[in-house]
DNA sequence: CGGTGATCATCG
DNA sequence: CGATGATCACCG
């Protein structure tokens, strides 16, 4: 077994692929790949994600866009506990502080990202050497009415935060099952938003990520009910 | 710098 | 002890 060479041609491709790394751990995927796990992740954050990445065929270095374009498809890795609870929080997307007016839900990028997301859950628990760490079943999600509501509420009360020059008043204790966050290299990373009064002002660049509590809920659906 | 992949580590 | 705010690595 080794990794695919070409992005998945069906979403049938996709989901064999998905079934054939189900129960292996993350150090056999990586030798199998010519790879070597880290000992840890502290200085290597988005090996799981880039690992699963590469046993699947998603075309690296895609941006603003879907893991999977063509076939619509946004690819997650998600860390669990022992009893399958969501470890963090889940990376959406890069929040846009500019340039945002009249953008509406229909046609955010967080909506676009998450209109068909392909979940794999991992085995994140630290005492765990990310080599022993094992692949479970991943399986494709879109968001029901409920939930798709919840997220657009979210986005619509933190995007006119943005719009109206308040992105500094913004914490993460906003948004039900989403929220803003600090995204960049570090504390220095600076970029242009909207300001109280309308001009520019520099700030933290932002990303929106899920709530454990959302993604927990869409694990329970697939896998207890 | 803006974007991807995220987890780390401090603090309430 | 969990969540928030900060940070790590890599790419064009």
């Amino acid at each position: 077994m080794q990794p695919p060479t070409n992005p998945p041609a069906s979403l049938d491709d996709l989901m064999q692929r998905v079934v054939q790394i189900a129960g292996f751990t993350l150090g056999e995927l990586a030798s199998l790949a010519d790879l070597k796990a880290p000992a840890n992740l502290r200085r290597h954050k988005g090996w799981v994600g880039q690992l699963i990445e590469l046993w699947l065929g998603a075309e690296a270095g895609s941006q603003q866009t879907q893991d999977f374009a063509q076939l619509g498809v946004e690819l997650k890795t998600l860390p669990v506990d022992e009893s399958g609870s969501p470890l963090e929080t889940t990376y959406v997307c890069y929040a846009h502080l500019t340039g945002i007016a009249g953008l509406n839900w229909q046609q955010s990028n967080v909506r676009n990202k998450l209109s068909r997301v392909l979940w794999i859950p991992v085995q994140g628990s630290r005492d765990i050497p990310p080599a022993l760490r094992v692949v479970g079943n991943g399986f494709l999600w879109q968001p029901n009415n409920d939930e798709e509501q919840a997220l657009r509420s979210d986005w619509e009360e933190i995007m006119d935060f943005i719009s109206l020059g308040q992105v500094e008043k913004l914490t993460a204790r906003q948004g039900e099952v989403m929220q803003i966050r600090p995204k960049a290299a570090d504390g220095r990373a600076l970029t242009d938003a909207i300001g109280p009064d309308g001009s520019i002002i520099q700030t933290r660049p932002r990303g929106f990520y899920l709530k454990k509590s959302f993604t927990k809920a869409i694990l329970q659906r697939q896998f207890n009910e």
